[in-house]
DNA sequence: AGACAGGTAGTGA
DNA sequence: TCACTACCTGTC
């Protein structure tokens, strides 16, 4: 692997297990636009970049190698080896080996846990492309301009203390529905510091879930989203639609629960679950598993 | 028009 | 524990 350090972007040759398609587009994101020459652009901790991959190199366009090194080579785990873990996935079974090759290219983001918190709160019950378009009006409404690229503006998220400020209403506005009232509520809690949000990664998982259920508007699978996708937990299963559909489909009967499916899923994977959950929950979207309807390819 | 969507909270057994 | 239901919003 080498980095190379451009004008205004790095390049890395040979980076393995890296498709931005795989990162972006497996559900643990909503931050992010495809651009026409099949690039991802990103903000993140008040930054945009760009992601393009042509061949075997690796494009992050409008950074430099001082943010490369303090902010993107963790938000995309690149200390990881996931060949390794995709490796003892594969050895699981066939289903396994299936989903792992189609989203070889996953990574587990590392991302900032108050945006994270907020953002799965709105997911619940609720499409990707409104879950975006909620998070994107929060951000362009009560965010902060951070500049633009491509002849578009960015602007980063709300922060804790201006989304404390605003009133139900200003939530509203944003196309977050019912979801308003908890994400006003699970402000106050996390601007007044009765739970301290950075902290929680120290605890263990169960301690961790049980502190972030007593946000209103998170509930067991809420909670798993924002621990595997901001805190470093990946002994954790979250269990939505598509990957109850996918475990019913691969490995278990019609009418088991919803926690069921979850403690499966752990007893499983177990330290892996966290990955493994993605590649299954990505391969059962893309490929529409269990439904009666194939969606796009 | 009515169902449905990447769950949660509230209620009642 | 478990079953059941309402719920913003936008799209099919």
């Amino acid at each position: 692997m080498k980095i190379y350090n451009d004008k205004n972007k790095v390049i890395i040759d040979g980076l393995k297990d890296f498709e931005p398609k795989h990162i972006f587009e497996c559900g643990q994101c909503f931050r992010w636009t495809k651009e026409n020459d099949d690039s991802y652009t990103i903000v993140a901790f008040g930054k945009i970049l760009n992601v393009k991959k042509e061949e075997n190199t690796i494009y992050f366009n409008n950074t430099n190698i001082y943010d490369f090194e303090n902010i993107w080579h963790n938000y995309f785990d690149l200390d990881r080896d996931y060949s390794r873990i995709k490796e003892i996935l594969r050895k699981k079974d066939n289903y396994l080996d299936e989903a792992v090759k189609f989203g070889y290219g996953i990574r587990i983001l590392n991302q900032d846990p108050w945006e994270t918190i907020i953002s799965f709160i709105i997911s619940a019950n609720n499409r990707i492309p409104m879950i975006k378009k909620a998070i994107d009006n929060l951000s362009t409404y009560y965010g902060e301009e951070i500049g633009e690229f491509n002849g578009k503006k960015y602007y980063s998220f709300p922060t804790i203390e201006k989304m404390n400020s605003l009133s139900v209403e200003e939530i509203e506005k944003a196309s977050t529905g019912y979801r308003a009232t908890y994400i006003k509520d699970t402000s106050y809690i996390v601007f007044s510091k009765q739970i301290n949000i950075y902290n929680l990664k120290n605890v263990d998982t169960n301690m961790c879930k049980s502190h972030l259920m007593m946000f209103p508007g998170v509930g067991p699978k809420v909670a798993d989203c924002i621990m595997l996708f901001s805190m470093q937990k990946y002994d954790v299963f979250p269990v939505d639609v598509w990957v109850q559909r996918v475990m019913k489909e691969f490995y278990l009967n019609e009418d088991m629960s919803l926690p069921k499916i979850r403690q499966y899923g752990i007893e499983k994977f177990k330290e892996l679950s966290g990955f493994a959950q993605q590649y299954l929950f990505y391969y059962a979207r893309e490929l529409g598993i269990g439904t009666s309807s194939r969606r796009r390819s």
